[in-house]
DNA sequence: TTGAAAGCGCTAACAA
DNA sequence: TTGTTAGCGCTTTCAA
């Protein structure tokens, strides 16, 4: 069965093509009664405009992008319901590309958004990204790029992101008041905003307290499990070892957990953990887990709101280069009494 | 900077549009010197192809849809990673779409592939989706759609599942084997097939004990965790209280943990407890969660080659019609001694 | 109020 | 081996 197209509307009511498209349209121009009749038929015979002529004509796809490093997190997950939340009353579609954390598919999936595939796009960057060269190169064509989350500072485009700072900052503190003195931190890339900003607020937080700040305490995890776990378990070994830990990466969650297991090491006793992640089974873990719960949700809906302003012609005022919402600490019983 | 098209290479080369286009898909009609000067100005300007263009003429999106109720899920988060992993070899660009459960979102997205938005699509229907209309009219318009995981079973295309039934029997005689005679079956909806075959699994392994099987132990949460919580905590409290469960639904893992530590049950004395999840932290509970676990990356894989070969016009076997892939028991301490 | 015609960028018959 | 031409489905001047 073939798809019924505009010229089939036309002749069907021995009408021309153009009056057609837009009495669809809704067009001052055509009379109601023809509209309505025109209206009719489009419903009776299931008509669906094809969104490739559409686009190819428009320039326009009425499609947003939103390309992140992996779905299999709980950040990310939550905040694409709040992107589709934001964008779906606009019309607009959302269409979700991976990354996997790799630079070269970062870079070969905005290429191919060269081509105006996409109006605009939210990005948050891959764990490898450490130039901005190829989202340059999309800004030359006009496509807007909104970061959110995981930001490269370089590029003058809005950003919304989370107070990473100041809630490891908060973080860090807190361990220490519950009397913490030797605080590791865990990280995901050398390169990540975020990883930076929250290892910045957690070496604050240590200087402020006059508490050193080991080189040997400040981790950067790989894609390997295997490989965290045993990296993991040697900075427990260590005959200093830490008693606070800043996980900054919802993955070692469980490799903290298990490594402090094999180790007979309890929590909070023995060690306290504090951990970004928005995994939703926190609580039922044993001890439950306090973590820096961000806000997944609002941050992407706020970058889906900007990003439509921008699309929508409206300018965007200096408040929108960048968004702060603020990240909430849950103390709970790895880190609490 | 306006974006590089085919005219614009073949001015500059003073050739034809035509001998372009050829070059560029690597014709057999154009000569090696020509394809060597052409590519070497494509490359030189960048020129991306306009993706829409391609699509109007060849109706070829090269395109696929994944259309799933959720993301924040284990199971579709990895399998979405199956899907690109036997896609991306192809050249087929993943989109993913998502229907928030809701049979309406579903509709509606189908609706819009009608026009050819995309070349076929991977179905996971959502939990209210009982008809299948919308999914027969957009087979009508020569969309194809492989099914995966929940299914529906009347539309006559290719299936990749697990082992539901075999799964839920063999996670239910194990309870059994464990001492529980008193099993609930928590499900996540009754229209949905994976849901109806695993509670028959469950039933049937009762029978097959001479156990009785409780109308008020079998029992279809809502979309709501507060109301969820109160549905498993009324089930605990029961005088004749169950002293299994298999939990059909991920998400109910918090829930069964939180009702178990209020209502001071321990697990696996009290209660035993077995859930369909691919978490990963399962491992990490208190105790550790037994699984259900599903191939969820093979289950994506297969469903996308399913669906690359029916694209591709390779004709479909009949053993192409319904994919098997069995899941795995994973006995841990909510249920093992 | 309606229609004719051009063109978005690309490809494939067909001609040269 | 290269070029000419038509057309995918739609919108939008401009003319009637």
């Amino acid at each position: 069965m073939k798809n019924v197209n505009i010229r089939e509307l036309a002749r069907e009511l021995n009408l021309s093509p153009s009056t057609v498209s837009k009495a669809l349209r809704d067009s001052y121009e055509i009379s109601a009664a023809t509209k309505e009749r025109i209206r009719a038929l489009a419903e009776k015979l299931n008509y669906i405009p094809n969104a490739y002529a559409g686009s190819l004509r428009g320039r326009k796809s009425k499609n947003i992008a939103v390309v992140l490093p992996e779905v299999a997190d709980s950040f990310f997950s939550i905040a694409i319901n709040g992107i589709e939340a934001a964008v779906k009353p606009k019309g607009y579609h959302v269409i979700i590309y991976l990354t996997h954390e790799s630079y070269a598919g970062e870079a070969a999936i905005l290429k191919d958004f060269q081509s105006g595939r996409v109006d605009g796009v939210l990005l948050s960057v891959s764990r490898e990204t450490t130039t901005a060269a190829h989202v340059q190169e999309l800004l030359e064509k006009e496509v807007p790029v909104v970061f959110f989350d995981r930001v490269l500072e370089a590029v003058p485009v809005p950003k919304i992101v989370t107070d990473d700072f100041e809630s490891a900052y908060r973080a860090t503190t807190h361990l220490i008041e519950q009397g913490c003195r030797r605080i590791a931190y865990l990280g995901l890339s050398e390169s990540l905003s975020i990883c930076n900003r929250r290892r910045e607020g957690c070496e604050q937080a240590l200087e402020d307290h006059s508490l050193p700040c080991l080189r040997r305490n400040m981790l950067t995890c790989s894609t390997d499990a295997t490989q965290n776990f045993r990296m993991v378990k040697k900075l427990l070994q260590h005959p200093e070892r830490p008693d606070g830990i800043i996980a900054s990466v919802e993955k070692l969650t469980a490799t903290v957990y298990q490594a402090c297991q094999q180790l007979a090491l309890h929590m909070p006793e023995d060690i306290r953990l504090v951990c970004f992640s928005n995994l939703e089974i926190a609580t039922i873990l044993q001890p439950s887990l306090s973590t820096v719960t961000q806000p997944a949700f609002d941050m992407g809906k706020a970058a889906a709101e900007t990003l439509v302003k921008w699309l929508e012609k409206r300018t965007l005022t200096a408040k929108d280069v960048r968004i702060v919402i603020p990240s909430e600490l849950m103390v709970r019983g790895s880190s609490g009494k």
